[in-house]
DNA sequence: TATACTGTATCATAATGATAATACACCGAT
DNA sequence: ATCGGTGTATTATCATTATGATACAGTATA
């Protein structure tokens, strides 16, 4: 489970958490059952409070994307399929939209917005090979 | 001027004027030598304490977008065409970067990335042109 | 039954962001 | 010279976020 913390962006770290794990788990990269890392581990790998972790396990868990077993730890929760694509949906659209308007916004035609999109996308796609 | 602020985002709020005012200016909406909204007409519409804004306009001076003039007001900067046209691609870049890695975690193809950024923008030049 | 893991509660502390109320220096125009 | 408009400094207060250190209940396993 590998994601990164920007700590400039002045997103709180437990909503940069939170927003990776929805993520993962809304395209089964986390399925269901699996236990996620510990918070202890997560924190020292993020090099962040163990409890700031917790915090962000605790409200994935109030979502019900989590489920936690007392002494054990936490586990992904079993997820409705129409819920799962749901929220990817949401979470696709907020990302895309707010890129949408700041191109828009920039003063950029469809044609350059798309231009550029399609560019980032496969830097993207390089990247994640890389890995 | 128009633009709004989300308060739920965790985003701060100063953060959010910076980053609207630097897109207006990087598109010459905000033009060279013209005043920019007083710090206490600004803080009234968006329902926020005038010294939040008076920190955002006070960075934006300090980043040289902005200058002072005692006693009258903010004014937008002259600005070199190349700082213009180099702020405006960070801008698109950051915005378009987060988008593409958001759909690509999300297991979309690159056509699939494409199309549902295109139907957003296809929005947001919809709501631009209604206003 | 120890031991070593889970998550988390509980303090205290600190930085940051935002608010509220007041006051001040500055400028332009009446 | 006064008045109303600039931005901003000041002081106090508050919520949120994050840290650090310590401690504890629960569980699995040796």
């Amino acid at each position: 489970m590998l994601f990164e913390i920007d700590t400039h962006s002045g997103v709180p770290i437990f909503r940069q958490v939170i927003d990776q794990i929805r993520k993962q788990i809304t395209t089964g990269l986390l399925a269901p059952g699996r236990q996620i890392e510990t918070v202890r581990d997560l924190a020292a790998r993020l090099k962040v409070n163990p409890m700031t972790i917790s915090k962000a396990y605790s409200l994935l868990e109030a979502e019900g994307l989590l489920e936690r077993r007392r002494g054990v730890g936490l586990f992904v929760a079993p997820i409705n399929q129409d819920k799962a694509a749901r929220l990817k949906t949401e979470l696709l659209d907020d990302a895309l939209s707010k890129a949408a308007m700041t191109a828009i916004q920039l003063g950029l035609s469809e044609t350059e917005a798309i231009d550029q999109f399609r560019r980032h996308v496969q830097e993207s796609q390089i990247k994640r090979r890389v890995r």
